[in-house]
RNA sequence: CGGGGCGUAGUAUAUCGGUAGUAUAUAUGCUUUGGGAGCAUAAGGGCCGGGUUCGAUUCCCGGCGCCCCGACCA
């Protein structure tokens, strides 16, 4: 897309009120817009970031043998009475009508999803099943902070898994396991993020997060060196050792939870009433497993882990466009239609380009933009590239530049592009 | 929810119980064009309510908003 129709600017200093690199990179960037603490608005190339992470995370979740579906967020009261949740989850938004009817703004949903599924449940002939939605959460944080690691309104993939019996449950969540590792190596935080033991309430022993190390984290991990698996401070009095190999050698470490899965077995299957007929007729209860994902914190967490003094390094995966064309003298017929062609170029070899194409900007000006917005690779034509008939090239995580030909440069450039993505022409 | 801090222009800041200053961003003109370019001109500001006072942006009280530490976080 062109540089010169983005509605948004950058800026030179961030907003005084944050203080987490992650927002304060993102808003000076012009990615996000803090509407309210803990609520954020996707700007044309935030959205761009989420759209990318949603879309590994969806072509994942559909491999896993997920089926997508969307849930709405408005929760009559009735059925987080039945789980008794209404009260006691403390970060719930309650909200109210004119008419005095009371419904829950959902912070997850399983009140939603067991009986959705359930009902579609009556033999074991119908299970397994797994369904999973991306959507809007809303969460009444006593205290928002860390720009969009946590933020009162975020968006979470949440899947949710249907089995006949806890072996299936159980087979089925290590088979998770491997397909959030996937994940989080596709999108490009892979080295840093941790299978990590959590609590696993009163119905398991464990809950598995995926935690990305981060001194923006707010949770403290032990990560075994031997094994490489991390176990959270929650659960470290009552399991010294690493619970995976017994390693005693572990390392403290920050880390943001970017993901979390846990075996959720009869406990809403039950609330609910659910239950499928076996081979002999016989009712049987439903087991469940929940698995989320943090797009948001997956986003800030790419920003915390990779940004350097300059601004964002994206992970290319989740980069909001392939390559940043510069045209570093907009005011030359000979170079404007140079760096046009080139725009059009890669656009059709499915390259997302975003071209700056502004006119009285200064080459200085561009350069500082394009390190600061961090598209992983960045391309300048100019006049003294067109004298050249070369292309000017550097990767956002290099020092310094190179001349190359056409050839080369589209052999470096890497086509990501998702297809009509919001913003895109 | 306990504790602390902060609300001045789009943004970042300064000063002050008596005409609110600077930078940047914006507009216009001229110059400039490979690392946030220069000159000139213009426009733009005290969160809301109450109190003290001749006079409040400043002091006091309340509200609202935002940030930080902690607690909480199926």
């Amino acid at each position: 897309m062109l540089q010169s129709e983005l509605f948004t600017k950058t800026r030179r200093e961030a907003p005084k009120d944050e203080v987490a690199k992650n927002a304060q990179l993102l808003i000076r960037a012009g990615y996000i817009d803090k509407l309210a603490a803990g609520v954020y608005t996707y700007l044309p190339l935030g959205l761009r970031v989420l759209k990318k992470v949603e879309q590994i995370i969806r072509d994942e979740m559909n491999r896993a043998g997920g089926i997508e579906l969307l849930m709405p967020s408005f929760h009559p009261k009735e059925l987080w009475e039945k789980t008794g949740r209404w009260n006691t989850m403390t970060d719930l938004y309650k909200v109210a009508d004119s008419s005095g009817r009371e419904v829950a703004l959902g912070p997850t949903h399983e009140e939603v999803v067991t009986p959705l599924v359930g009902s579609f449940i009556s033999s074991y002939r119908d299970l397994p099943r797994a369904v999973y939605q991306f959507q809007n959460k809303f969460r009444m944080e006593l205290r928002a902070k860390s720009g969009i690691l946590r933020g009162r309104e975020f968006i979470m993939k949440d899947f949710y898994s249907f089995h006949r019996d806890e072996k299936d449950l159980a087979e089925y969540y290590e088979k998770m396991k491997a397909v959030y590792k996937r994940v989080f190596d596709r999108i490009g935080i892979g080295e840093q993020t941790f299978l990590t033991f959590a609590s696993g309430g009163s119905f398991s022993k464990y809950s598995h997060e995926f935690q990305t190390i981060t001194p923006a984290g707010e949770d403290t991990i032990y990560l075994c060196v031997n094994c490489r698996v991390a176990i959270n401070k929650e659960v470290k009095t009552e399991q010294p050792n690493c619970p995976s190999c017994k390693g005693s050698e572990l390392r403290e470490e920050r880390a943001i939870e970017v993901g979390n899965i846990f075996e959720l077995k009869t406990k809403y299957s039950n609330a609910f009433g659910l239950s499928y007929k076996d081979e002999e007729g016989k009712p049987q209860p439903i087991q469940m497993g929940c698995y989320g994902i943090g797009l948001g914190r997956v986003m800030g967490a790419a920003v915390e882990v990779f940004a350097d003094e300059k601004g964002i390094v994206w992970p290319e995966a989740i980069a909001p466009f392939s390559a940043h064309l510069l045209n570093l003298s907009a005011e030359t017929d000979e170079v404007n239609f140079a760096a046009r062609a080139l725009y059009e170029e890669l656009s059709r070899r499915d390259v997302d380009v975003l071209y700056d194409d502004r006119k009285d900007v200064s080459a200085g000006e561009k350069f500082k933009d394009s390190d600061l917005i961090g598209i992983p690779l960045r391309v300048v034509v100019s006049k003294k590239t067109l004298g050249e008939k070369k292309y000017e090239m550097k990767k956002r995580t290099e020092d310094s530049a190179r001349m190359v030909g056409e050839e080369e440069l589209f052999a470096a450039v890497n086509k990501n592009s998702l297809g009509d993505l919001p913003s895109d022409r």
